[in-house]
Formats: C-alpha cells, sequence, structure tokens
DNA sequence: CTGAAAGCGCTTACAG
DNA sequence: CTGAAAGCGCTTACAG
C-alpha cells in the first residue's frame, strides 16, 4: 500500500530492498544485465506492492528525453481542430500506434504558426507530428526552432528537409478517379476543389487528374476548374446548386473530398437533376459516410490507417535513431465503385 | 540566438541580466510583486532575445503541478479509440478549453481500465477526464487509485463522488423525442439502443422514453425494445432490415444514436418501406450527418460544446480550488424536426 | 525588492 | 553485479 499523502518513489523501494537507488532504477528500467536475478525479482515484487509508478517529469528532466510525442494540428479561433473525420481517423491510429511503442500523445491545437517552437520545447517532446498544416508553414520551419525535436509532417508536399513525412498517392489516385470518368464515357468533367496554389494535396490532385486526359488523348478544358472556398458540405451544396447553370455541358464532377462531393450531389438532387444518370459524382477519402448517403458516392479510398501508422514508424525511428528521414512516402490509393458514377448519357 | 546545442535555461538569463535564478523564476511566473519594474524588464527582454522556453518537466517536477490533463477514452486492441463524431466533438472543446486556460491536454486510450491508475499518476497529472466508460468502471475508481489527480467523468451515471462531472439530460432528451411521436399520433413506438444494463445514458433515455407515454398516458409494450450490439450503422441496417418482420405493427422508432438511426433508416428503405411515410424514425445526437442523408433526420440534439466546456470548467476549478465538485451537471437538450418523422398513417 | 540553499525524483557516467 | 555523487532545470520556504 502507498504510504498516504505522499507518492512512492524510488527511495522508497531501495529502502524496502536493502540497494541503492541506482539498482532500483537499473530494474525499473529492464537494465537486466547490470543487476542479479535475485536482486531484480525482490526489487520487482516490492516496486509492485508499493504500487510503484516513475514519475514522468523527474524521468524525462534527469535523461532528457520524454516518451512524448506531439501532435499539432491548427485551431481556428473558434471553430477548433478537427477538420473532419479523415484527421480523426489519423489521430486515433497515431494515438494507438504511440502506445503500443511506449510513447504518451501530446495534443495540441496552434491558433499561429509561431507557437510550433514554443509547443515543441516546453515538454521536451522526443517528437512531433504536423497534421493539417500549409506546405508553406511547413517551408518555415527552420533547424533552429525544432531544436532537437524530431518532426514530421503528413499530408505535406513541402520539401523541407526536416519534416520527411508520410502522406497518400494523391496523384494517382485523382487519376484513377479521372480514368474511371473518362472510361464511362465523361468528357466534360469539373474539377472540385479549394484553391489550390498553397495546398500541395490538392495540386497533386488537380495534377493526376490532368494526367488522365493525357493518358488517354482527351483534351481538358480549364474553365472546368470550379474553387470552392473551404471543404464542407455547405461549399459542395451551393456549387451543386449552381453546377448546370455555370456549366450546362457538366455530365461528371471529381471532388477533392467526399464531403464536398456529397454537397454538390445534394446540390444537383436539389434542382432536379438525377445522379448518377444526369451528372456523376467521385469524392476522395472513402469516409464511412460514402455508404450512408444516397446514392452510396464512389470514391477513392484512401489507406488512412497505414498512412498514420507509416508516420508514427519513420518518427519513433527517427527518434531513436536519431537520423532524419531521407525522403516522404507515399501510401496506396484505389478507387471504389459505388452508385454515383454511371455511364455518360448526353 | 540560444546557444547552439544546450537550451536557454534560467541560468543562462539570470547570468545576462545580472540577477539570480529566483528572481527570473519569479519574472517568469509573473510574480510582479516580487521584483522590480526595471528588472521585470530587463529580465523580460533578456528572456525573449535568449528564446527561453520554460521546461515544463523541471516546473513539473518542482512544483508538483504540471498543468497538464489527461483525457481517457477506452481503447479497442484493433478499432483504436474514437466511438465516433460525438466524442470527436467533445475532444476538440475539451482541448480548446483547456489551452484557453493554459493547461495542455495529454490524450490516452485505455486497454484496460486498471491501466487508468498509471495513466493518472505518471506524467503528475493536474486533473482527468474519463470520456467512453461503463458507469461500472467509474464506479470503481477509489481515492487511492487516483490520488492527488482530480478526475471528471463525461456522460456518466456513475454515483462516484470522485468523478462528478458532466451530461446530457438524456432523460428529457428521450422524452422529448417520444413525446414528438406520440403528437404525430404513433403509438407501436420501437426503442432502439444497446443493452442499458451497465450504461446509465442510455438507461436515462429508456426512462424518459417511458416517461413520454405516461405524460399521455398510453401503455407502451415492453417488448418493443430492440437492443442492438453496438451502436454502429451496421447493426442499425440489420434491425432496420428485420424490423417490420420482428414487429409488423411497428411504426415509429426512437434510436439512442444517429448512426444507429441511419442504419435503421436504410434498413428499411432496403426492404421497400418508406420513411417517414410507413414508418418515422428519430435519432440522438444531432450529428452534422443527420443534414446529410435521405431523409434528412429527425433527431435530439446535445449541446456538445456545453457539456465539454462544463466539464472543464468544472475541473479547473477544482484543480486550482482543490475542492471536489458536489454534483454532476446536465446540460440542455432539444428537439431538431427534419424529415424522417411524420403523422402516423396505419 | 533580492538571493543562497535545499529539494523535487530521477538518470548518467564513473569507480569499484 | 552494485553504489556514491553529480546533475537535469526548475520552485519553495526562508532570511535578509
Amino acid at each position: 500500500m502507498p504510504t498516504p499523502g505522499r507518492r512512492v518513489t524510488l527511495r522508497d523501494i531501495a529502502d524496502a530492498a536493502g540497494v541503492s537507488i541506482m539498482t532500483v532504477s537499473n530494474v525499473v528500467n529492464d537494465n537486466r544485465a547490470r543487476v542479479s536475478p535475485e536482486t531484480i525479482d525482490r526489487v520487482r515484487r516490492i516496486a509492485a506492492e508499493l504500487g510503484y509508478v516513475p514519475r514522468a517529469s523527474a524521468r524525462s528532466l534527469a535523461a532528457r528525453s520524454s516518451r512524448l510525442i506531439g501532435l499539432l494540428m491548427p485551431a481556428a479561433g473558434e471553430d477548433g481542430l478537427m477538420i473532419g473525420p479523415h484527421n480523426v481517423a489519423v489521430v486515433d491510429q497515431i494515438e494507438r500506434e504511440l502506445r503500443k511503442g511506449g510513447y504518451h500523445l501530446l495534443l495540441r491545437g496552434i491558433t499561429d504558426f509561431d507557437e510550433v517552437t514554443e509547443a515543441l520545447r516546453s515538454w521536451s517532446l522526443d517528437g512531433a507530428i504536423l497534421l493539417g498544416f500549409l506546405d508553406e508553414e511547413v517551408d518555415r520551419l527552420t533547424a533552429d526552432a525544432v531544436g532537437a525535436v524530431r518532426v514530421l509532417a503528413i499530408d505535406s508536399y513541402s520539401a523541407n528537409p526536416l519534416t520527411a513525412g508520410a502522406r497518400s498517392d494523391d496523384f494517382t489516385g485523382a487519376r484513377l478517379a479521372a480514368r474511371h470518368l473518362l472510361d464511362l464515357g465523361h468528357r466534360s468533367v469539373v474539377f472540385a476543389g479549394p484553391s489550390f496554389s498553397s495546398v500541395g494535396v490538392v495540386h497533386q490532385r488537380f495534377e493526376g487528374f490532368r494526367q488522365a486526359f493525357a493518358d488517354v488523348g482527351v483534351e481538358w478544358d480549364d474553365r472546368l476548374v470550379a474553387t470552392v472556398g473551404a471543404t464542407t458540405h455547405a461549399e459542395g451544396l451551393a456549387l451543386g446548386r449552381r453546377l448546370l447553370v455555370d456549366h450546362p455541358e457538366t455530365t461528371a464532377v471529381f471532388a477533392t473530398a467526399d464531403i464536398l462531393a456529397i454537397g454538390v450531389v445534394e446540390g444537383l438532387l436539389f434542382d432536379g437533376a438525377s445522379v448518377p444518370d444526369d451528372v456523376s459524382v467521385v469524392g476522395f477519402d472513402n469516409l464511412d459516410l460514402c455508404e450512408y448517403v444516397t446514392p452510396k458516392l464512389t470514391t477513392v479510398a484512401q489507406d488512412i490507417a497505414g498512412k498514420a501508422i507509416t508516420a508514427v514508424r519513420m518518427l519513433l525511428d527517427s527518434v531513436e535513431t536519431g537520423e532524419l528521414a531521407t525522403a516522404a512516402v507515399t501510401t496506396a490509393v484505389r478507387l471504389v465503385r459505388r452508385e454515383s458514377t454511371a455511364p455518360v448519357s448526353r
């Protein structure tokens, strides 16, 4: 039983076992080679009896390593930080993978990118994962700013060598989606997504989309880009409603996110168009949601778990070996055909 | 500029400013009364120049307080920890509210409830929030297990005085939903939800549901309880498909979660029934998803943000005053009418 | 208003 | 295989 009022320390165990503090430390840290088996057993038993839990702060201070990994995400003032189901799945996987490796996760919303330095240093993080930042923000991260903390960005196309991480094969995903529509006979295909000047992911998807047209030797009309202010259901809805007004010849839409695609579908239906009979729609992400809506959404599936797990492994490798990852790792994507796409009928 | 290779400490600032470490400490911690204005200015300036960031581990070790709050959630082996959009919204709000208060969030999945003790102690957490545990697990938490850590449970009906937290008014929510259906003329209303022997939230919803029938003097047939193994779309779908076989007289369903309700709707539609013409369906939570499905789901809206913010405030109050909250706080709910409910037609 | 000293609980060379 | 000592970077009484 722990002494009431005070927590059990190495000292208590050392006294009870008649050994030095450092021997107890060696046992607790599994430096087996340095202690005799009998001592290990005795110390172990006493530690368990006393309900010993090491103080992470003391450990962290003395060892200059915290086994603490930060997960940093942009946080808008009032909107909070989870920018939708995709990131939720990523966070989920990251937490589990870290826990498996004996690390803890510090979750931190970042309002101003300059807070990153403070966030990285205050808890002596061993490493940090950047999720959801713009490439240009990631670019700005200097060796000075990160100090000894290993940093890795997910879904980033920044060339910053400090942050090489994991991302999906966005180029191929969009190419598959567009090719699917082309194979169904569609030629007037709208590309719907946020402005991609600063978002590498969207830019890659745009390039993959165009590549599919080049692959089959079809000219694509640049005017069929539909830019949305944000990747939201509401923006998709608005886009869907004006789509056949702005571009009456449209027979298909590729949206850079499921949530956007679902809004587009609803907007089209709202004004009497039929999906997929009049217009086919393809999304990106393969959220659970795709199965719940009518028609079920054809989309590009990312291997979110694979991406997150890869990121964590890269980071922990880097933390444990001291070496930086040399290049970003790309995880596979695949097309998932459902009910929102059909052969062109016009 | 920080000395390369070594982080700036109080010592560095003290030397540069020609004062003692503890004076710097006082400045950094805003103990203004104890230092002259000129000294404060000088120390501040030097600290900023040097890019000083306090080491949280050293601070935590010395001060016996960490400004670190744990968020503990059940984690299934392979399924990860986020049990759906509701908890996501809660996590989001909690993180922001903690950050506003100058605290950090440690996110931790719990595989075995006994890990809670270790989780609470290792990082010298100032407090912890329990999200998604069973009442019986919360019941088991002893003063010994929590030690000096303030603990608070969200959505718990455990009577454990150590964990009094915040929850929605589940009773009233279900009562409103059932009353809505009764007002539309429905009498054969199925109650669909997980087994509620051990889940207080579901139990409360069941009681509120029955209260609505009592309110209007209508007898409710106990056989209309449909128990699902888990609150998932798949379980809802299966339930929806067998509903009119098992209970042909059913004209309405109240499900304890939106995701379940949406599955039920799809199951009903799949077998040719119409929603709401043949069967009305009401959910619970008011997820964004309710707006995306067809028909849009009538549901009970929880004030998720309010619940999360209340929880954080209660916890920080308790941490800062040293006093335990005396009772759980209940946040308001309201009925949101959409397209999945209509007057009874049979 | 300011400082010297002790201590928070651990790990890390180093010596035996 | 085991231990004494120093130190990680901070805060906390205490004394002036």
